[in-house]
DNA sequence: AACCTTCGCAACCGCAAGGAT
DNA sequence: CATCCTTGCGGTTGCGAAGGT
């Protein structure tokens, strides 16, 4: 299997690389090693963009990939990762060694994601697909919302609390302060009448998650940091003890998870941190 | 046997972060 | 400080293989 072969308007090859190409790529770096992925090709003599030449070697051709089917077992993994770290393929392959970021999203597109469905669970927030509005005895100011209608906000939660976490961690900003300030509290059911938010409040929120990912991930939570959610979504951000390590989680859960004024400030108040430390 | 659909996966593209100048 | 360049990431596409009708 393979793409058409063509040239593009600077001479460059694209499409399926051949036997002698990937020997050639491989021999090059064998012998002089990574870096410059730009001027590479034309030194190894390929008439390659870089781009195509570091997809190649990472995707294909370095040592130890493993391009075997997927195991149950890694199977689980990725479902399990995914739920924690979201469409992060390259944070997904950190933890399981051999396999590319490549894949993985391949096989969660062509078939996790797929099997999710087919099983009621919702791919985005690994939550039963269920309309809440018809199990809700919800008021028109309530902000509850299908699971289905999460995927921007899910996603953005996400990149928020991970930006939180990354500032956090890097400056090894004092664990206690942060806790001090946020006070853990047990996820419980909240009441419709406290979801509440106010329209000036939502928009410092959402404007906040505008700030991009920067993800530092683990794969077990040993304390509960930071509970949030925005109008539609929920998270929390976990840290261990020493700060080293700080992980997003996604927590959307139909009407279960829900904004209170509370939480919010607590939002804010961590915000305003993060603003601090950032200026 | 021919055609159509789905699957699996390599490879491409656009975008953004971060370093270099 | 601004701009350019390189690298890395995630979404998407293209195409052969496999399976179904």
């Amino acid at each position: 299997m393979g793409r058409t072969t063509w040239f593009d308007d600077a001479g460059l090859k694209k499409g399926e690389w051949t036997a002698e190409e990937d020997r050639m790529l491989v021999a090059y770096i064998n012998e002089y090693g990574l870096g410059d992925w730009r001027a590479m090709p034309k030194r190894a003599g390929l008439q390659r963009c870089g781009k195509s030449c570091r997809l190649r070697w990472l995707n294909y051709l370095r040592p130890g990939i493993k391009r075997s089917k997927f195991t149950p077992e890694e199977e689980e993994d990725i479902i399990k990762f995914h739920s924690l770290l979201g469409n992060r393929w390259a944070a997904i392959a950190k933890q399981m060694p051999n396999r590319t970021d490549n894949g993985i999203k391949n096989h969660w597109h062509s078939c996790l994601k797929k099997r999710l469905v087919r099983s009621g669970i919702d791919p985005m927030t690994h939550e039963p697909i269920v309309n809440v509005k018809a199990t809700s005895s919800s008021t028109t100011s309530s902000r509850t919302l299908t699971s289905s209608s999460s995927s921007y906000s899910s996603t953005s939660s996400a990149r928020l609390l991970n930006r939180l976490a990354a500032l956090i961690s890097s400056r090894k900003h004092g664990l206690d302060r942060i806790k001090n300030v946020i006070l853990s509290e047990p996820r419980q059911a909240v009441e419709e009448d406290k979801l509440m938010i106010s329209s000036k409040e939502e928009e410092e929120v959402h404007g906040f998650m505008e700030i991009d990912d920067n993800l530092i991930s683990t794969t077990s939570l040993d304390a509960l940091l930071f509970y949030s959610s925005t109008t539609t979504t929920a998270g929390f951000v976990a840290a261990f003890d020493d700060c080293s390590l700080v992980a997003p989680y996604d927590l959307y859960q139909s009407d279960f998870y829900h904004e209170t004024d509370d939480q919010l400030d607590r939002f804010l108040d961590i915000h305003s941190l993060a603003q601090e430390d950032l200026s």
